[in-house]
DNA sequence: CACTGTGGAA
DNA sequence: ATTGCTCCACAGTG
């Protein structure tokens, strides 16, 4: 029997399953039986949680299993005959669930009213989005897991140690997790996921870093904790230990205080805020507000997130070492939260702002600020939240809760400015309170404390600045921020990111974002950086509540035209995207949703990452555009065009209205080339034209195009992107042909000729590749001295194939009808070894490497 | 204002 | 599965 397994599992794999298929079903039944009846775990361990926690769940899993099985085999005989042809009918099935096959765990008798499953091998939970309790179930997911895909019905979630790390920092504690999990799971929690939670949870969230009096202070309600950190060398060595009156300074003491409590912490803008303004004498209990969202989900009474009476211990660390002892903790697993108790900061002056008496925040931006300040203390992390759902009057309330110097951080120059503006719109912030930073602006705020609106880039910039730059920087350094916000943390690189945290001093950081995704894993590091993810809102749920446009996504699919396609076929693959953006099918369907959309009413904006292929549709269809080298006043007059004009209802944006320019107005979003599967870029987008609320109330919905020519690369990439919307619960619909386009008049290149006429000018662009933007790539091909870049372009007419590769090849001496690229690999190789071949590109190599070498 | 350098994205 | 290549935007300078 084993010998014909292992001869399944042979290389012919695949027939193989086929044929067991086709067999008897007796047979495979007999023979799993005979068989371990627990299929073999995978080999790996799946990757589910960072190296950190590598907990072996299908190892507990199957102990779980051999044990019920042990049970089962001692008493075969009394089972019933149902029983036991449950049994044998659950056997012939369980085979094509292979290790998947979780029906040995048991259903509780009322499952169908409980929404959730968990899986006891990798932690994912399974929500039944349409249960009725299904939203208070979310809430608690959300904090204490990661969403993994949440479309309408059915919505996944992971537990990992991160999101555990996150749900400790909330304030949630080890057993109500379990407890809540369980009242809301249809089977009884699995053992493999109690004891992950529990051994996650005990060290999580017990080490608290508080700033304290202008002191750091390594802060925890269990002393023993402390004393285990101090065993690490690096910590010990970091640790001040401050003179007692009485010189006993024996290490083993602690200092000791109460636990702070919300207590009658106000977050401004809020219900309650409005509730005490009514009756001033009252405080507000704390267990009210923190209660709100746990208790709603199950009712679970006195789970009091605050340990009021407890006291916390906690011993000084000085403030040069915070660094090597954050990332110490990390290492030993314990890693610190960072709190600021700014109500009891005396130190650093208070800043008097609040926000407008007639600024009401939305109920979700509520939640994640009460996640914030829990416990009345300022919690440093991250709050993930769509565009255009108000993330900056989230931070502003933040910062107006603080009452603190603070320092806002975003991405550009633009940003920059609508960061201080909405400051002034929402709260009583005045002009002499808040400076800019940025290139053409340094200002510092008059005062003992204020706010600071400066970009990344300036900040962490450390070499090469303007004698005005260094003395704000010194301005920056000096003082100590009671709160820094950290706009479109996504986009910020860890190392940069180390390098902010590193110069600047602040009790508390809040990270906002839109998507917490990146192609690569640095998310990761921002985890550690700033903080746990404090809250993730759920897309769809706020637009179905009305907050953010609904949105409906469709994908067109443009036939590529035959002059096209041939060209496609025969070009290198970098060229090719061209090709594919500046398809005139694509054109065409591209005026045509434009001209449809803006009969409509709406306002349409149509991204290009392609420069080039944004110009040229822009030209041709007679809109605005704006790219990099749009200057600034120009940029500003478009957009108030845009936004204002009833004349300019289309505008075309590169890659710079990624994130931060703000357009409300726009209901459309057409996006014509987008290389690389970017999710993020894909959601920030969409997130353009979620603010647009204009005719929110009417059942209004925004629109999302993406324009894919059919049969190229495009459709992999497309695909790719669209997947962080489909798990937000976008639903993507497939247009592959757009009714009305053959009547429309004017069309742009309906001629085969003008087709031809455009695809020799693409062809033309592309080979001279000066249009592209790299003015010295073409002068490197000039000085090369075979062939220039312009007599490449100058023979376009021939569609046949002539030349296979660029100028690099040509330059190699490789451009002959008879050299095809077979691979790219041996097509750098030949790069390689060409390229330095010629003196001027070796002097120029060592020149540049020179350079860079001195840089550094 | 044009150019350069840097840094980032994928 | 991974790196590599290339493009783009912004800051700063003369």
């Amino acid at each position: 029997m084993s010998e014909k397994r292992n001869a399944e599992a042979g290389p012919s794999d695949y027939p193989a399953k086929r044929a067991r298929v086709g067999e008897d079903q007796e047979d495979i039944a007999i023979d799993y039986n005979e068989d371990d009846a627990i299929p073999p775990s995978p080999p790996e361990e799946t990757n589910l949680v960072p190296r950190s926690a590598t907990i072996n769940f299908s190892a507990l899993t199957r102990k779980l299993a051999e044990a019920r099985r042990a049970k089962d085999a001692e008493a075969p005989g009394d089972l019933t005959s149902l029983e036991q042809h449950r049994r044998h009918q659950d056997s012939l099935v369980s085979h094509i669930f292979m290790d998947q096959d979780f029906s040995w765990l048991h259903l509780k008798p009322d499952h169908a009213s409980r929404p959730l499953w968990i899986s006891p091998e990798d932690g994912h939970i399974i929500l039944e989005a349409f249960s009725p309790i299904a939203e208070q179930a979310q809430d608690f997911l959300t904090a204490i897991s990661e969403p993994v895909s949440r479309p309408a019905f059915i919505h996944e979630y992971k537990l990992t140690s991160y999101s555990l790390y996150a749900a400790v920092s909330v304030g949630l504690q080890t057993e109500d997790i379990i407890e809540v999990l369980n009242r809301l799971s249809k089977v009884p929690v699995p053992e493999s996921i109690t004891s992950f939670i529990r051994e996650r949870t005990l060290s999580y969230g017990k080490v608290k870093l508080v700033l304290k009096h202008n002191k750091y202070f390594v802060e925890s309600s269990h002393p023993e904790t402390l004393q285990l950190l101090l065993k690490d060398r690096v910590i010990r060595e970091a640790r001040l230990v401050t003179q007692q009156a009485d010189n006993s300074i024996k290490a083993a003491t602690f200092t000791t205080s109460k636990a702070p409590v919300k207590g009658n912490l106000v977050i401004p803008g809020t219900a309650k805020e409005a509730e005490k303004k009514k009756d001033d004498g009252k405080p507000t209990t704390s267990a009210q507000t923190d209660a709100d969202l746990f208790t709603s989900v199950v009712g679970v009474e006195g789970d009091e997130i605050e340990e009021d009476d407890e006291n916390v211990h906690a011993f000084e660390i000085s403030d040069s070492r915070i660094d090597d002892v954050k990332k110490r903790c990390n290492e030993l697993e314990y890693p610190m939260l960072e709190e600021y108790d700014f109500r009891n900061d005396t130190v650093n002056a208070n800043l008097e702002i609040d926000l407008k008496p007639a600024t009401i925040i939305r109920p979700y931006q509520e939640t994640s600020l009460s996640k914030m300040f829990g416990n009345g203390r300022a919690r440093s992390g991250i709050i993930v939240l769509p565009c255009g759902a108000g993330k900056t009057l989230v931070g502003i309330t933040a910062a107006c809760t603080i009452k603190k110097s603070c320092l806002v951080l975003c991405t550009s120059s633009v940003s920059v400015m609508q960061w201080k503006q909405q400051f002034m719109q929402w709260s009583n912030v005045t002009d002499r309170q808040i400076a800019v930073f940025t290139a053409d602006q340094k200002e510092k705020f008059a005062g003992e404390s204020g706010i600071v609106v400066s970009t990344y880039s300036m900040v962490a910039n450390t070499h090469n600045r303007s004698h005005e730059s260094k003395k704000m920087m010194e301005f920056l350094t000096s003082r100590e921020w009671g709160f820094i916000l950290l706009d479109e943390v996504h986009v910020v690189p860890a190392a940069m990111f180390r390098r902010v945290v590193t110069t600047i001093k602040a009790h508390s950081k809040l990270g906002l974002t839109a998507t917490l995704v990146r192609e690569d894993d640095k998310i990761a590091d921002l985890n550690y950086m700033i903080g746990p993810k404090l809250y993730e809102a759920n897309w769809m749920d706020l637009a179905a509540k009305g907050h953010i446009a609904n949105v409906q996504c469709a994908e067109v699919w443009c036939p590529m035209t035959p002059e096209f396609y041939r060209q496609y076929l025969r070009i290198q693959n970098r060229k090719r995207m061209l090709l594919y953006c500046m398809n005139p099918n694509k054109f065409q369907a591209c005026q045509f949703l434009i001209k449809y959309h803006e009969d409509r009413g709406d306002k349409v904006i149509v991204f290009s990452d392609n420069v080039y292929a944004l110009e040229a549709y822009a030209k041709r269809l007679g809109k605005l555009y704006i790219h990099g080298g749009t200057g600034q006043v120009e940029r500003m007059r478009i957009l108030s065009w845009f936004q204002h004009s009833p004349q300019v209802n289309t505008i075309f944006l590169s890659k710079v209205g990624d994130t931060s320019i703000d357009l409300p107005e726009a209901t459309c979003l057409i996006q014509i080339s987008s290389h690389f599967g970017s999710r993020r870029q894909e959601a920030q987008r969409l997130g353009r034209i979620l603010r647009a609320k204009r005719r929110n109330d009417e059942g209004f919905n925004a629109f999302f195009y993406s324009l894919v020519s059919k049969d190229t690369q495009e459709m992999f990439y497309s695909t790719k992107r669209q997947q962080f919307l489909i798990d937000q619960g976008y639903a993507f619909k497939v247009i592959t042909h757009l009714d009305g386009l053959d009547k429309m008049e004017d069309l742009v290149y309906r001629t085969r000729d003008e087709q031809i006429e455009l695809v020799q000018s693409v062809l033309l662009a592309s080979e001279s590749e000066a249009d592209l933007g790299s003015d010295v790539r073409a002068g490197e091909g000039d000085l090369a001295g075979t062939v220039t870049s312009k007599d490449f372009g100058r023979v376009p007419r021939m569609p046949g194939a002539q030349r296979t590769t660029g100028s690099l090849t040509a330059l190699s001496g490789g451009a002959h009808m008879s050299y095809v690229e077979q691979n790219k690999s041996a097509n750098k190789k030949l790069a390689r070894e060409q390229a330095p071949r010629h003196k001027l590109f070796a002097k120029r190599d060592k020149e540049k490497a020179a350079a860079r070498k001195a840089a550094r």
